[in-house]
DNA sequence: CGGAACCAGTTTTTT
DNA sequence: ACTGGTTCCG
């Protein structure tokens, strides 16, 4: 492999020689950001807040190794989490240079890199070179083959446990050997022995799964010093996106593989490590000083995203955990708005809310009008999304001019005030009505809802459904990881290999063959007694005639049409036609043509859609390689819709509008995080705030309800900790209508007595929150009329004494059993005992005038 | 073998 | 409340 081929040792360009040559691209860069970009020599971590333009630093870099011929593509190593960072660093690097990357083999997920490498040496691990990759549904059935195997009661020690206990082994680089005592009670005490029997049985089955693909390559280098030299030489350069995000496998192969040239550049944020919970390791960034001494630390803290209130919001939240690197997040823009902060009844309620301020955020907005007016403008959009130097603007005028500039420039930053300045050339040039104040008016497309947890999505959903408002939910299951392409996957590997026996457990039944336990067993313990696959086991009991009636004649059938798919594969026949053909021949199209549920015709249009995915690949093996990698989800659909997606799923993007609903204590900071990883966990799901409230450019809303359905019964909630952190400026509370005392005066006349009690419990008077209405007020900003008067009074608990029988909409009568500022301990006489706002319930005798 | 009845587990998720 | 899985029975 030429990629491969040993380079002797260069001697970077002198000094001189690179400030001869043209670095256009540096010439948009902060200086932080060229600091990072020219240091290309010993180890540098580049500290890059929320949009600070890391990716931008680290593809110049890439750039700048390449232009100055300080590297060549096939000696830098660059590794990110996903393939969708992957894909656009290549991409970016390109635009870069003005030309396609020729060659950056290097350039990859941990994962593919990891296979790359792999599949070269397999055999210092026991495997052959074509081992094949399991994906998540085979290796639960393989552990819970083993689980039963072992005499383990898979009921009350689920292969899910099983997995996550491996997975977190592999993660930390440990094998089977190496399991540390305080670990050998793991799954009832046979967690270690399960591994090792796992690791064998993959061995003999001549696969891998993920966590192998890192952990092999680390025992490899760690075993053989001189295949590990040999690629300490090669890697010269070594780029790391996200490096807080890394487990200690991965820490470990970067650590080896940087040991001879250490010219190793980690990117990452502490403050944005999400990902504890499935091993990484926020620890490898905080040490990357020790780990390399001399390192250059080098902190991006110009943010180029949002506003300064946002960022103030999202710093003082953040500033709440100990044990940061520390960096200041700075803006030099000044105009924008606050924060909105505003509560609702229940869940229902808050998504009504949400739903309503997108249409009136979006309801014949300018920028739909330029839409209209000017159908180049969306590409102008496009472009414009890519920059990122103000100051290229500076003297534009036109729209072409703009468009000329971006083709120069070629910067991935947005910020809100070139944004409008394209609306207000847009505008110009179409002479359109005057535009009104920027900021206020979105498209579906910028706006974003980021949920902590996937079921908060439903009454989202639910909402905008009803109402006709399009939407998309980002990260839903993959087009990959549905029934329909896993099975038909696991017909192409049977065809490429009749050895894949964990394929042909998935399709022996599949469709009906009247194969079903019994006769399965048969066929296993064919194979076993034999040493042979489940295929070759098969034909034995077939042969053996111990199998008789339907089942013989259908799995003969399976079985003839395996070799004859298996044929048409080394005959290199067209590899659409054998898909196509197995399809047909194996009764699975026919079976979803006979299934009648209404799922069944979208999962025909799948296995369509999986066939022309096939077009893209020479051969079938090329396909499944690739897809059992890059599981990707990307179906770009054109239409303008609002995303909704968790906030794990939104890092790394951005968007100028950004709702934030269920910051409620136990939902966001999650509870399940809080009891199992205590101050650790709190402090992740603090990032997890910061990440969210960095998503938006200009316009954020935190939200949050009083009443929840958690798990089919009514939650009372309390509005999240984190909201009381937010920083009192940054913040603009709003009332919400419809609450008592809420919606303003036109709307609620105070008038009886039940509305006087209920304002004057109204507010959720948390220290934070009191402060905020104080501010507010004393400032006289923006604050919604209705919430001046709703009085805000700061006795308001004396509303209700212990011993009150109060009302509350969902829990029903009950008794206040305690008062403790704003939070009331009431015994309910159905619910039982339940902490609840006072907002949220009144006196029982108001309640009892009033039916509802 | 297939449907009905029952029961446990419900955060986040890439490769 | 809901799902997915298993078990039990015709």
């Amino acid at each position: 492999m030429s990629e491969l081929e040993d380079f002797p040792d260069r001697i970077p360009l002198s000094q001189q020689a690179v400030a001869a040559r043209a670095t256009p691209y540096l010439d948009g860069l902060n200086p932080p950001q060229r600091e990072a970009v020219e240091a290309l020599e010993g180890p540098v971590l580049m500290l890059a807040g929320a949009g600070t333009g890391k990716t931008k630093a680290l593809t110049t870099r890439i750039a700048h190794l390449l232009n100055t011929n300080t590297a060549r593509p096939n000696e830098i190593l660059a590794v990110t989490f996903t393939n969708k960072a992957a894909r656009e660093m290549k991409n970016r690097v390109a635009n870069l240079l003005g030309q396609a990357v020729e060659g950056m083999p290097w350039l990859g997920t941990f994962h593919s890199i990891g296979v790359k490498l792999l599949r070269r040496h397999a055999e210092l691990v026991g495997l052959k070179t074509n081992f094949t990759i399991l994906d998540t549904d085979d290796q639960l059935r393989l552990l819970k083959q083993l689980i039963v195997a072992a005499n383990i009661d898979p009921k009350r020690w689920p292969e899910r446990h099983l997995a996550n206990v491996i997975d977190d082994w592999k993660n930390r680089a440990l094998t089977p050997d190496r399991i540390p005592a305080a670990d050998h009670g793991a799954f009832n005490h046979r967690g270690p022995e399960l591994y090792a029997e796992y690791q064998e049985r993959l061995k003999t089955l001549n696969a891998c799964d993920f966590g192998d693909l890192l952990l092999h390559v680390v025992t490899i280098f760690q075993s053989h010093p001189d295949v590990l030299e040999q690629y300490q030489r090669w890697f010269r350069y070594i780029l790391v996106d996200e490096y807080q995000d890394t487990n200690v496998a991965q820490y470990l192969w970067l650590r080896l593989l940087a040991q001879k040239h250490k010219n190793i550049c980690c990117v990452g944020d502490d403050d944005q490590s999400i990902y504890g919970w499935r091993g990484a390791e926020v620890g490898n960034i905080l040490r990357f000083e020790k780990d390399f001494p001399g390192a250059r630390v080098i902190r991006l803290e110009q943010n180029y995203r949002s506003t300064p209130h946002i960022l103030d919001a999202a710093s003082s939240v953040i500033s709440a955990n100990k044990g940061r690197l520390g960096k200041t997040l700075y803006t030099e823009e000044t105009e924008g708005n606050q924060v909105k902060l505003i509560g609702h009844w229940d869940g229902d309620e808050e998504a009504r809310w949400i739903g309503e301020k997108i249409e009136e955020l979006v309801v014949g907005t300018a920028k739909e009008a330029i839409h209209r007016s000017n159908p180049r403008s969306k590409t102008i959009l496009q472009e414009f999304e890519r920059l990122a130097k103000k100051d290229a603007l500076n003297g534009v005028k036109t729209p072409e001019e703009l468009l000329q500039r971006l083709r120069q420039q070629n910067s991935p930053l947005v910020e809100y005030k070139t944004r409008k300045l394209l609306f207000e050339l847009c505008e110009r040039q179409n002479n359109q009505e005057p535009l009104p104040p920027a900021f206020q008016k979105y498209s579906f497309e910028e706006i974003a809802i980021l949920v902590r947890a996937s079921h908060q999505m439903r009454a989202f959903e639910d909402r905008f459904l009803t109402i006709g408002l399009p939407y998309r939910v980002i990260g839903g299951p993959r087009f990959y990881e549905r029934m329909e392409i896993r099975d038909a996957m696991a017909y192409f590997r049977l065809a490429v290999s009749l050895e894949d026996d964990l394929a042909f457990e998935r399709i022996v039944n599949t469709p009906k063959r009247g194969l079903g336990d019994k006769a399965q067993q048969k066929i296993q313990s064919a194979a076993r007694t034999n040493g042979v696959s489940l295929v070759e086991g098969a034909r034995l009991l077939l042969a053996a005639k111990g199998l008789t009636g339907k089942g013989a004649g259908e799995l003969q059938r399976l079985l003839d049409g395996l070799d004859a798919w298996h044929n048409l594969v080394r005959a290199e026949a067209d590899h659409i036609e054998i898909a196509e053909q197995i399809l047909d021949g194996s009764g699975y199209t026919e079976m979803w043509q006979n299934t009648k549920t209404p799922e069944a015709a979208g999962r025909l249009e799948n296995l369509k859609e999986l066939v022309k995915a096939l077009e893209n690949f020479d051969n079938l093996q090329g396909f499944l390689e690739h897809v059992s990698l890059v599981m990707d989800n990307d179906t770009e659909d054109a239409d303008e819709k609002v995303s909704i997606m968790t906030l794990h799923a939104a890092k790394g993007l951005e968007f100028p509008a950004v709702f934030l609903p269920g910051w409620e204590d136990g939902l966001f900071p999650s509870q399940r995080a809080m009891d199992e990883s205590g101050l650790k966990g709190l402090e992740e799901e603090r990032r997890l705030a910061y990440v969210g409230l960095t998503r938006a450019e200009e316009y954020a809303v935190v939200s949050f309800a009083g009443n929840r359905l958690v798990y089919g019964s009514w939650q009372s909630q309390m509005p999240s900790r984190f909201i009381d952190e937010l920083a009192d400026d940054a913040v603009e509370v709003l009332t919400p209508p419809g609450l008592y005392g809420g919606g303003g005066a036109e709307e609620v006349h105070v008038e009886s007595d039940l509305y006087e009690k209920a304002s004057r419990a109204d507010g959720y008077n948390s220290p934070g929150w009191r402060r905020l209405q104080a501010r507010g007020n004393q400032r006289g900003m923006s604050q919604p009329r209705e919430s001046r008067n709703v009085v805000i009074d700061m006795n308001a608990v004396s509303a209700f004494t212990e011993g009150e029988r109060v009302f509350h909409d969902k829990f029903g009568y009950g008794t206040i059993t305690a008062i403790e500022g704003d939070k009331l301990d009431i015994s309910f006489e159905k619910a039982g005992f339940k902490k609840v706002v006072a907002k949220f319930v009144k006196a029982a005798e108001a309640a009892d005038d009033v039916p509802f």
